[in-house]
DNA sequence: TAATCAATAGACCATATGGGGTATTTTTCG
DNA sequence: CGAAAAATACCCCATATGGTCTATTGATTA
C-alpha cells in the first residue's frame, strides 16, 4: 500500500517538483497539493494523506499554525516540516504545533522519500544538526546554586503548597521554611513565588 | 585521525566485545573502559576520549548521574547512552544530564559504529521511536481554555507581576485582574499563583 | 583553627492574595 | 434574535506572603 501524501507549497515549481518525485517513486502517492493552508484545510477531510510536507512560509496562515489547526482536526497525519527557515524558533514552533520531522528543503530527493517513510513508521525525520539542537535544548544548566534543602522546598513550592503545609511535610518549623524561601530568592534573584516557580521550571533548577 | 572512544559498562563481556569492535574498526580507538563511573571520573582526565558510550545500570553511581558530572567537567565529551532502559524517564533524564545519544543494547555493530561518528559531527543518534517520543514531548496541549485577555494576564502572572502591576499595563482596574486571575485559577482547576505558573509552563498556555 | 555556609528558629509589620459574592456592558455565536 | 461567554468593576475579609532583622548549631573548607 502506497503511503499518502498531501503538499502544502506556495512555490509552484517546487510543489510540482515534489509531486512528480513522490508519484513517480514506487511506494508513495501524491494526490493533494496546496499553495496555501487555507485551501488546505477545507478540502483535505474528503481524502486525508498519510503524510502532509508543510512549508512554513506561506501566504496567509504560516505553516505552523496550519499544522496546529491540521493536526487539532486530523491527529493520525504526521507533519515534516520542509523550508529553508532553520532558526531555533521555527524549529521548535513546529515541533509544539504538532509536526514530527523537520527537513530543509535543500535535502536530497532520496532523502526525502526515506524521511516520508520514517514518519511514517513512527520516526522523527530531521538532519543529525537539527537533532541535536533538539537534544541540546534539554540540557539543564550545570550551575544549580541551590542547596540538596532548598531544592526540596522550591520543588513543593512549585506544587503550589503553602508554608505550613511545606512545614508539615519537612518536619521543620514554618519559619525555617520562610528563611529558606528567603534564601531561594536572594539566590535566584527573584522576589516572589511566581518568579522562583517560572525560573525553577525553566532553568531546570529541580 | 581515529575518533577516540571510551566504554563505562559493568557487563565485563559487554565491554570487551565493544572494545572488540570499536578497536578493530578503521576510523575508531577504544582506549578507556571501565565498570563504573567513579573509576572514570577518576581516571579520564589524564586522556579524555572524545565520546563516551555510557549504561544506565552501573555499581554504584547511575550512568545519568556520571554523565551530569562528566559533561560538566568535560563539555566537549559526547555522550551516547547505551543501554537497556527505554522509559521516557530515563531517556529525558538522560538529556539533561547532558547526554547527545540513546541507543538500546541491542543496536547492530554496524550502527553503534555510525552513531559514533554521527555524535562526534555534531549529530544526536538514536533510535527512530526515541526520536519520536523526545520530538512528541514539544507538543502542545490543543485545547487551551483560557480566553486570549487570561492568555494575556497568565502571562504576567508568570512574570512575577502583581495585580496593580498587571491592572497598569493593560489599564483596567485591579477589581478586573483580579476577576480574570480567579476565572484562570477555576479554568485551570488551580488555587494559587505558583500552581497557575506552573500549568501554563508545563501545559504551554502561554 | 577560623571562617563560611547550611539548616534551624523566631519576631514585627505592611501588603498581596484568594475565596465568597454581585453587576454592567460588549462580543460572539448558534 | 437571543443566549452564552468574555471583559469590565466593585464589595468584604481571613490568611499568605515578603522584607528586614537576630540567633544558634553543625558541617565544610580554606
Amino acid at each position: 500500500m502506497d503511503i499518502s501524501v498531501a503538499i502544502i507549497e506556495d512555490d509552484r515549481e517546487i510543489r510540482q517538483l515534489m509531486t512528480l518525485l513522490i508519484d513517480s517513486s514506487p511506494g508513495y502517492t501524491c494526490q493533494q497539493s496546496f499553495n496555501d493552508c487555507e485551501s488546505a484545510l477545507e478540502v483535505i477531510r474528503k481524502d486525508p494523506p498519510e503524510v502532509v510536507l508543510m512549508d512554513i512560509d506561506l501566504p496567509g496562515m504560516s505553516g505552523i499554525e496550519g499544522v496546529r489547526l491540521l493536526k487539532q482536526q486530523y491527529p493520525e497525519i504526521d507533519f515534516i516540516m520542509l523550508t529553508i527557515k532553520e532558526d531555533d524558533d521555527s524549529i521548535f514552533d513546529s515541533l509544539c504545533a504538532g509536526a514530527s520531522g523537520y527537513l530543509l528543503k535543500d535535502t536530497p530527493p532520496a532523502t526525502l522519500l526515506e524521511s516520508i517513510r520514517v514518519v511514517y513508521e513512527g520516526g522523527a525525520p530531521m538532519s543529525a544538526a537539527i537533532a541535536r539542537r533538539i537534544v541540546s535544548s534539554f540540557r539543564t544548566a550545570p550551575d544549580n546554586p541551590l542547596s540538596a534543602r532548598e531544592q526540596e522546598i522550591l520543588r513543593r513550592l512549585c506544587e503550589g503548597d503553602n508554608y505550613k503545609v511545606i512545614a508539615d511535610q519537612l518536619c521543620i518549623s514554618g519559619h525555617t521554611v520562610r528563611a529558606h524561601i528567603k534564601n531561594i530568592y536572594k539566590k535566584l534573584h527573584v522576589t516572589s513565588r511566581a518568579e522562583a516557580v517560572r525560573k525553577a521550571i525553566n532553568d531546570k533548577l529541580i
